[in-house]
DNA sequence: TGTACATCAGTGAACGCGCGTTCACTGATGTAC
DNA sequence: TGTACATCAGTGAACGCGCGTTCACTGATGTAC
């Protein structure tokens, strides 16, 4: 088994020995410098150094290809907050893990974020469909951290507004529109959801 | 004076009339229908009834136009705020009703929100270029309606925690993404920004 | 009030471009014998 | 080990399309006299 092939630059010859990944690859790399709306198909061709019909042996054609790089997309962010409720710590600690990976993919991740959000039909991720769902795994991590409840709120309630913060401070960090001097993403994240904790039940309040 | 044009139906003749306002409207409709990157001026000039080419008499092309929009947009949002802010009632319905404008703004104009933040260098909008930007009414509400601060916590971090929950939600709710047999974006938007301040400082808890 | 004329908003045809997709083909790979 | 051949990944040319933008023009408006 020859290695694939990394960069434009070490073609082997005739085929290309490793199209498929490689063009998920340059959408990834096209979506988060441009958006989704600013990718084409010529030119993830052109980086990978194809021409854009050898793309149809591999999908079905730009949907396709979009809806398999959200797929993995979606997969990748499950896998990060999977890891990082698993490690090591008290529950709060890896609760704060979580969501500091949440943060770290969209930020490390910007065409990955988007196609999830914005690329609709998603086709199932190849390995592992049942993977669990980045919702569930906080579900499962609010309820783990705070086994006492949130005075009565309901944990799905609660892990809407986790959701709902951590998503806004992503797309405002993304979209530049956090103050420059101005506080760490993070510190903003953890403080928040601590916080909305804490609101919604007295019960909560006394672990932390 | 006669009338300005209406709809695509009321033609008048040779001149259009309204026809810079029209285009507004146009390019509104088609990025609240398909996105800023989805929106083409032949679609709006096609609708307004118009060629294309009348188009160049008022704008200088399609970045022009959206960054008219953007800003047009981005004083709507501000006049919305701050008439929340300024009706009856106590500060805390007031600022309670901010939120809300929030998010109506977002669902009943979501061209505008989108442009708002995906149209680089906005424009001023054409009339009262000194209108309050949104963020600094947010921090002026925070703070007329908790005169007692937040524990030392600065106002400004805590507005950007209530700004990045209601984006949050604003663009989740957009996307579909909160569950559909599910609790209401209102209530999510008003328990959340209570809890964040009642997190941030038992001074502001006292004062609920 | 009527006419000449400057102004300018909109026309219609054309442009160059890049897009996604198709098609018959060809070159490389790997398997059967 | 060598050869014939089936498989199939990638080529290259072409397509129809819709886009943003330009240009010389023309029709309507409104003002000066």
């Amino acid at each position: 088994m020859r290695p694939w092939r990394e960069g434009p630059g070490d073609r082997r010859g005739y085929h290309h020995g490793n199209l498929k990944e490689a063009l998920i690859e340059a959408a990834r790399r096209f979506i988060a410098e441009r958006g989704i709306g600013g990718f084409t198909l010529v030119d993830a061709a052109r980086l990978v150094g194809v021409t854009p019909a050898a793309l149809y042996r591999h999908f079905r054609g730009r949907e396709a290809l979009l809806e398999e790089v959200a797929g993995r997309g979606f997969a990748d962010l499950a896998d990060r907050l999977a890891r990082a409720l698993t490690g090591r710590g008290t529950p709060l600690e890896r609760f704060t893990r979580m969501g500091e990976a949440y943060l770290a993919f969209a930020e490390e991740e910007p065409g990955y974020y988007a196609a999830i959000f914005e690329v609709r039909g998603q086709a199932a991720p190849a390995p592992a469909p049942d993977r669990p769902n980045p919702f569930d795994l906080l579900l499962e991590a609010l309820r783990a951290t705070f086994p006492d409840g949130f005075d009565g709120v309901d944990p799905r309630f609660l892990a809407l507004e986790v959701w709902a913060l951590s998503h806004g401070i992503a797309t405002l960090s993304a979209a530049g529109q956090l103050p420059k001097p101005g506080p760490d993403k993070y510190e903003l994240l953890r403080a928040g959801v601590l916080a909305l904790v804490h609101g919604a039940g007295g019960r909560a309040k006394d672990k932390l």
